[in-house]
DNA sequence: CCAGGGAATTGTGGACCGTG
DNA sequence: CACGGTCCACAATTCCCTGG
């Protein structure tokens, strides 16, 4: 996974069979998922360690064992709770997995789904037998997929029927069908700014205006979704990105600053240092070794 | 109850200096 | 040239409040 790009552009499988799944593992001290959202749906199952999960607007944790859902759009990220690593594994779907509005199981489930007439609970964990049903799908659906299983698209493609069949049991009509929150909408406009033009200096007036809202209560309504300021959300962006050109580049560390937006060095290995731990020419040094 | 504003408080980041 | 330390204006963030 590309932790550096917040909506996922690249194409989750192939067009003509939309879905992809991947491990995931880290330490207690990394980033497990920055905030990001993709036009696929997602179910994730964290099989090692314990994690806090913000989807939209929602906190949940989630222990080994348990899975959760992630609908088409949804901002989501994770960290790592206490001090053990985490190991999750995810699978990444298209809507169109499941045909298109001339069909019928398209119309009537995942298309309500998307479009949020229909709600489902986010975390499943393992509470009842439903819910414990949906997780024993997604193993034998990691298994199927990490074993290489003949005819593993095929096994897949009908399990993520099951789940969602499962999963859409435990939903419900959506009351407020049309009132769905304008302002996260507005906000990923905002991060789609910082991704774009993170070189450029940017000015809290300048997102808050975006997003429409003032100073303050950008402030607020930003971290109450991504769990960062917007200052410490722009910083992490240019870092990530930082870090990519000190791998991939032999630029020098003042050029790669100024590159992804810091004006100071001073700056930039200061905040380099609070998200790495280590100074850009260690990390390089580092990733050259490594 | 919640969106939002103004004021108070906090802390970022730009400048400059010293060291290896 | 990389990097750390210090200082401080003022931008960012939080606090506290009002009106819907």
């Amino acid at each position: 996974m590309n932790k550096a790009t917040l909506k996922e552009n690249r194409v989750h499988g192939e067009p003509v069979y939309p879905v992809s799944t991947y491990r995931f593992s880290c330490g207690p001290e990394e980033p497990l998922m920055d905030l990001h959202w993709h036009d696929e749906l997602e179910f994730l199952l964290l099989v090692e360690g314990a994690a806090a999960f913000r989807v939209d607007t929602a906190d949940f944790e989630l222990r080994a064992g348990e899975a959760m859902f992630v609908n088409s759009g949804e901002l989501h990220s994770g960290r790592v709770l206490g001090d053990e690593p985490v190991t999750f594994l995810a699978v990444v779907f298209g809507a169109d997995l499941f045909g298109d509005v001339r069909e019928k199981v398209y119309d009537r489930y995942i298309f309500p789904l998307v479009q949020r007439n229909y709600v489902v609970p986010t975390k499943i964990s393992l509470e009842t037998t439903a819910e414990r049903a949906i997780v024993a799908l997604l193993r034998e659906l990691f298994d199927a997929n990490e074993s290489g299983a003949p005819m593993r698209e095929l096994t897949t493609k009908g399990l993520l029927h099951l789940c969602l069949s499962k999963l859409l049991a435990l939903g419900g009509e959506n009351r407020r069908a049309e009132t769905t929150d304008g302002r996260i909408e507005r906000l990923k406009t905002v991060i789609e700014y910082v991704e774009a033009r993170c070189e450029e200096t940017i000015a809290l007036r300048d997102l808050a205006a975006l997003a429409g809202m003032s100073e303050a209560y950008f402030c607020r309504f930003f971290k109450k979704i991504t769990a960062k300021t917007p200052v410490e959300y722009v910083n992490s962006v240019r870092i990530q990105r930082a870090a990519e050109l000190l791998r991939r580049t032999d630029r020098k560390i003042m050029a790669i600053a100024l590159e992804v937006g810091f004006s100071n060095l001073n700056h930039f290995n200061g905040e380099f240092k609070r998200r790495f731990g280590c100074t850009p020419s260690d990390y390089r040094r580092r990733a050259a070794a490594g």
